[in-house]
DNA sequence: ATTCAGAATTGCAACGTTGCATAACATGTG
DNA sequence: CACATGTTATGCAACGTTGCAATTCTGAAT
């Protein structure tokens, strides 16, 4: 082929040459225009122009040029991913990168993180974005109720996704983890292993997942005819806290005979001070937790734990993210994650 | 002000237009090269000239455009994080990216994070970003000796700086735990409880880190006149295998009486297998492993560790690779991190 | 030959920025 | 007053891309 003599010349050092739609159209003889203009599929092209473009950008290895697409077109082909600082959910940003990165993998585009440092400037932090138009779509987590950033995004009408529902009326894309249903199934669980008292163990109050689970708890409870019981605001407690919880829970004579706990980092804890004082865990009182990471179950081969796959949530999220980039509807862009029990014995 | 005008009239919806170097001229009355130069620090400009750019500029809320300045300049002001797919390290993801976020902050730098799914692909991702010039600088971790994507950012003179040391020749910056002493100092700690026969439970041989710890480990048992033993090529176990390694040891007759892991997945694991046997950890032997989480200290409040702060990591290697980017000597950007002895009781 | 319609291709301008060469201005000198 | 000398400010082109209006080409019908 001719594009030999370019593609077999760009060795090393200064001569190599960036290639571009200019490149292309030196090569095939066509002008700028339709060159770009064939790169995007225009119809109007003779089909064998067209495959003499594709051909050369094949043999030269044309990319666009980001900034150049950016500049002209507005787009970024950028998501942004802001971070939570939260680990309650271990090995949770991990994942979630993973995931995202799995999604966009043969993709134009790409993944920028922005750590969050407090959750009380995560407004300036989707601020930013929507003012410079710095990505074309924005993947948030730890979703509360009526979190401001997704009202913000709303009224921007500017692509996001949210790791979790809220309650807004204006409908927007999101994608969660069935809490109602984890509940649901944990309590039920517990009551057939006889349980009379079962504790909740939660945490973070902002997020709309904390509401969905009291609620279902609560409805799951009386219909079980189990007592129920809650504590809750745990999200601020060092594990050495969380773990004299668990000491003097055991200390208690109406103790629970059941617990379910939503975060990884507080069921080591919490377990640890149970099993500290002496108490089997699945002997003398059973305990559910929320799984996220493949190191609770290593560590504690026979509890019984429901899982969230965060990575299949991170490639979800991005699925939903890049159709609504494309222009459709949030309503056919919300999705729900089942949870998976693991029930040991 | 005359600003008013414009910075008054852009209330939401269609009529807000970007604010660029244009807006600013215009406000000013001067030319947009030179207001281009004024904000770039011209100093061929008059301080009165200055002045009143810089006050329409912060009055207006000016950010230069990254696709303009990108397009023009070649500088993407971004840094890439090339992310390993490895959890040996658990919560590394999430402090390293901690760290580099909080370095970033306030500076012109974007954060964009590439999962790595495989090992041996490693070199595409770099071979990608070397070709399209879609950062101004990476960072890579979990390097090897003989890293090929350390050998591509050399030889295309292009700004990086490893998460570990390698043995190439030319120099090139880094930033490292410096296992050597991590080694060492572990050694040494079990040799002042007795310990006659200490083993070294060790992962990852890609790495130099895996080289440096075993020659440290070596040196420091001959120093200390005790047996050595290594349990080398762990990094592919299943927490289930490495369990079972924990049993099979504990049945031993001459079972070491010290161990070093340098992974918290496999010290859960492996200590999960030790107490199963019915072996108390700290009483019929002494572990000492390397902490980057704080969820060890958690489940192990009594076991000794040896840290390394993966969020100072982060923020030091982008510390580095910002100088590397303006232009320091490679020679002068290498720092070790020193390991934090935890010892208890 | 001329006209025309449709198909196929192209030139031009613009996105926001910066570097360079040049222009305008101010000041001092012979 | 003309001229040189610095000081300060500007015009122009270019980075790579795309949308649109305009142009050229092709072949058939008059």
């Amino acid at each position: 082929m001719s594009s030999k003599t370019i593609s077999g010349g760009n060795g090393r050092g200064a001569g190599s040459q960036r290639v571009t739609l200019r490149t292309i159209a030196e090569v095939t003889g066509l002008s700028l225009s339709t060159v770009s203009l064939s790169l995007r599929g225009g119809t109007t092209l003779k089909q064998e122009t067209r495959d003499k473009v594709a051909e050369a950008a094949k043999a030269l290895g044309y990319i666009p040029d980001r900034a150049g697409v950016r500049l002209r077109t507005g787009k970024t082909n950028v998501i942004a991913l802001v971070l939570d600082g939260a680990e309650d959910s271990i090995d949770f940003a991990r994942q979630m990168i993973q995931g995202i990165g799995h999604a966009i993998r043969g993709t134009r585009y790409h993944l920028t993180v922005i750590p969050e440092f407090e959750r009380n400037l995560s407004a300036d932090t989707i601020r930013y974005i929507l003012d410079n138009r710095t990505a074309d779509g924005v993947v948030i987590t730890h979703t509360g109720p009526r979190d401001r950033r997704v009202q913000m995004m709303i009224d921007a009408d500017f692509p996001f996704v949210s790791h979790g529902r809220t309650e807004f009326y204006t409908p927007h894309p999101y994608h969660d983890f069935h809490s109602e249903v984890f509940a649901a199934l944990a309590v039920e669980r517990l009551a057939s292993k006889g349980c009379k008292q079962v504790m909740l163990v939660i945490g973070d109050d902002s997020t709309t997942n904390y509401h969905n689970i009291v609620t279902a708890f609560h409805r799951a409870t009386a219909r079980a005819g189990i007592e129920a019981r809650i504590l809750e605001g745990t999200q601020g407690l060092t594990p050495a806290e969380m773990r004299k919880i668990g000491l003097d829970l055991a200390a208690e004579t109406q103790r629970p005979d059941g617990i379910i706990c939503d975060s990884e980092m507080r069921t080591i804890a919490l377990v640890g001070g149970l099993q500290e004082s002496g108490l089997v865990v699945g002997r003398d009182l059973h305990l559910i937790y929320k799984q996220t990471s493949g190191i609770l179950p290593t560590l504690f081969p026979d509890l019984d734990s429901i899982r969230e796959d965060v990575f299949a949530a991170g490639t979800e999220l991005t699925r939903l993210l890049m159709k609504r980039i494309e222009g459709a509807e949030a309503e056919s862009l919300q999705t729900m994650a089942e949870p998976q029990p693991h029930w040991r014995s």
